[in-house]
DNA sequence: GATTTATTCAAGCAATCGCTTTAATCATGT
DNA sequence: ACATGATTAAAGCGATTGCTTGAATAAATC
């Protein structure tokens, strides 16, 4: 048979990507990645050099391109001149979540899970090489939306950034616990209504006036 | 010396918030908790049965006391006919917080770090016996928000109920990332505040209409 | 085909995990 | 002082942790 099986590597990842979204990262042994993976235990060793740096890969592997992502949209919004809405900003933050799931293998509701450990549980801080990008990100953000929304401050934005994060995180990692908390009766919507949800939400959140009753 | 020396009992609860509010759940061993408490490996098993009935005892020590006020505090506002505006109702969602904290004998940063921990980590599942009153809290408050905006659909107010938590919980686990990840730019504001931001901010977001565009 | 390199494997290392056992110690009432 | 029950302490149980070893195998190079 000359079909090309998976490489020992790519069956590693995707095992962790697997059992780390469902379980995090805190609760997966090697011993649970390997049997998973049908692989011999040396295999992670040997391939990624400890299991702190497998985790690694499995952070960045899909947060250095949702970052990329995030910076692109940024810029075709805000470049040469460019005036932005809130709204508009607060997408380009959000969207590249829905555009490197489809470009990738994994399920949505796996992708996003994975993706809420990563953002929650970060095993022992961010990895070092991936605070410079998450901090361009933060700075770029923040600079657009003070454009955006010039009545706040650069403190309130930094704020309601950081809500922002929060809406996201809980939406990604637990965003079948409502359906389950509820019997139901919040329906199963697909990650698109989710993602218009949570944009209605952050949007009127960052431009609430400070003490508002509206 | 007849100094009433701290028991056994307490010195294990108080070390495990310590060491849980740090590092979390998972990542906190047995060892951990009884050497930091100067105490001996057997009591933890002597006292609490196990490790894990350890944790629920953590978990529900502090929430169950803040689900209880902030039922008193709806009952409050929407008893006997009362009608109750969305931002006092967040308000009665958010502030047992910080009652509760004051009533204890922890730092607010602790407490708080604890609490996101319980919120979003929650050991294999929220404690058997918390499920009802959680469930209790989101009724009771689902109830009351639909009756204070009542263009929202009930699927809608879970939703946004569903971010608000996510709001929540980010701030409390993570209140100091902002200060880090900004190299200080964001002050580091008292508790107080942060409450006041997050109303502001979940507030408009619940009173936002479907795809607005202010 | 022989040699070298890359990869996989079974086995086992020391360390730590949650938990139990057994005995010593403490407090209390009589 | 003695007996009783509650609590603490030291030692160690089997299982699991991340990781390494040295040999066997597969793939690539000459």
């Amino acid at each position: 048979m000359m079909m090309e099986r998976k490489t020992t590597k790519s069956l590693i990842l995707e095992a962790t990507e697997r059992l780390v979204a469902e379980h995090g990262f805190e609760s997966v042994s090697l011993r649970d990645i390997t049997n998973d993976a049908q692989v011999n235990v040396a295999a992670v060793n040997y391939h990624f050099g400890s299991k702190e740096k497998l985790f690694e890969a499995i952070q960045c592997r899909y947060i250095d391109p949702v970052n990329e992502e995030r910076l692109r949209m940024l810029e075709e919004l805000t470049g040469e001149g460019r005036v932005a809405t809130v709204r508009e900003i607060l997408e380009a933050f959000m969207r590249p979540f829905l555009t490197v799931v489809k470009g990738s293998e994994m399920s949505e509701k796996l992708f996003f899970k994975l993706m809420g450990r990563c953002v929650m549980d970060p095993q022992g801080g961010l990895p070092e090489d991936m605070v410079p990008g998450m901090k361009k990100v933060a700075e770029s953000f923040t600079k657009a939306l003070l454009t955006a929304a010039p009545s706040l401050t650069t403190e309130l934005v930094l704020w309601r950034l950081h809500f922002t994060f929060g809406v996201m995180a809980q939406t990604l990692l637990h965003g079948e616990l409502l359906y389950s908390l509820t019997d139901g009766a919040c329906g199963d919507p697909d990650a698109e209504d989710q993602f218009q949800e949570m944009i209605d939400f952050c949007e009127a959140g960052f431009l609430a006036e400070k003490g508002a009753q509206k």
